[in-house]
DNA sequence: TATTTTTTTTGCCAAATGGTAAAAAGTGAA
DNA sequence: TTCACTTTTTACCATTTGGCAAAAAAAATA
């Protein structure tokens, strides 16, 4: 089965659909990573399957958007979302990146339900399984376990971002980019110039010069 | 009540002792706060207040340390503390700084049961409300709605930091010292220059510069 | 108070990074 | 292929920050 079969398409003015027939697709990567947080038997893994549905976002689509309430949940499957703002001078910043077998969700706003000030976008093609607030809520009264995996996927999340960032600040440049060649060694390539360059806290011919230093 | 005969003290040699009466005592702050993330009745509200006990550590003392396994979280009632960590270069770096009225803890021992890489250090003398990990299971089971309101204080607290952290990187380092001021206005003349140094992402000497030309 | 210790400020110069704009390289479409 | 467009590299100089060490100020201690 190609997976353009599979994977509904969103580009420009996403209207989400669900596939009718979940039990045949391969939600495996998503099931794997819940399992390593917590107990689900077969019956709850259906349930699972069945509430998650399957999306394609395009390179430069939005999942979520700055002054909108977050709605949903992606886990990507496979591609790269960035998390990025603006700061007060108006540049475009790049908080973090997130990849393969990650959940991605505007947590502030999904929790608080109030427009959020960040965007998630595709840096390159996503394949994400979604799932909405609603629909995680059914999942919370049905599986006696689900609040406990998430909200320790949650913890873990953050504070790995919050442990991968703060020694940035102590960094040089050329330091920063040489570990987050260590930390994404597949996404360097993956990624333009300047999106990375705003995750370093340079300017792209900063960057730039690094590069050719190294 | 002077605030020595409520709050235990274990300067040097950490010997954390329970007071036996513990509905004398205010820990209004604590409950409030916990208020603030869902709802507890008045037979809950003694039941916890009856779990975490009250400790003043001295500036310079270790709640928590490197290469130990985090057994406790501390409500912080008065007082700051910092999250540090040494990092390649084994210079000392603040991650965060936390004051009153926030849960203190290195989330990721506690979780996981592994020791630490991170100190959690007091700035200045504090007014604990300490709980250990056997406790909190004890109220996780008491209390149907205890993990809910834990698994929001947690995840609220981290997008914060993440929140405060990210644009750093891409300030300079005036209008990082100029946001922090704005951001913990009470903080700034109660830590040493080399602690907001390291936080801020620049040297002693740069800070100073710095704050002379403002 | 006097003395010691710690913290902060300052000066010097070197190194890193920013800002701007132009050139070069890469990409995609006709 | 050629053309238009985007991305990356490079060059120039100004500004910021670091590293080091000494001086000054502040805090702790006797």
């Amino acid at each position: 089965m190609s997976s353009s079969s599979f994977f509904g398409n969103y580009r420009s003015n996403p209207a989400i659909f669900q596939l009718k027939s979940h039990y045949l697709y391969p939600m495996n990567a998503l099931i794997d990573y819940l399992l390593q947080f917590g107990k689900l038997n077969a019956e709850e893994i259906n349930l699972v399957q069945s509430k998650f549905y399957a999306v394609i976002i395009q390179k430069g689509d939005y999942f979520s958007e700055a002054g909108k309430t977050a709605k949903q949940i992606a886990f990507i499957k496979s591609g790269i979302i960035r998390v990025c703002f603006f700061n007060n001078k108006g540049d475009e910043i790049t908080r973090y990146f997130l990849d393969e077998n990650n959940f991605a969700v505007d947590l502030n706003s999904y929790n608080t339900q109030i427009p959020s000030s960040e965007y998630l976008q595709a840096v390159s093609t996503c394949e994400l399984f979604v799932i909405t607030r609603e629909q995680m809520e059914e999942l919370s009264e049905a599986i006696p376990n689900w609040d406990d995996i998430i909200s320790k996927i949650i913890a873990k999340a953050l504070v790995e971002k919050v442990t991968r960032i703060s020694p940035m600040l102590s960094e040089d440049a050329s330091t920063r980019y040489l570990n987050f060649l260590k930390q994404y060694p597949k996404l360097a390539n993956r990624i333009p110039l300047s999106m990375l360059a705003s995750y370093l806290g340079i300017t792209q011919s900063s960057l730039s010069r690094i590069r050719r230093s190294i």
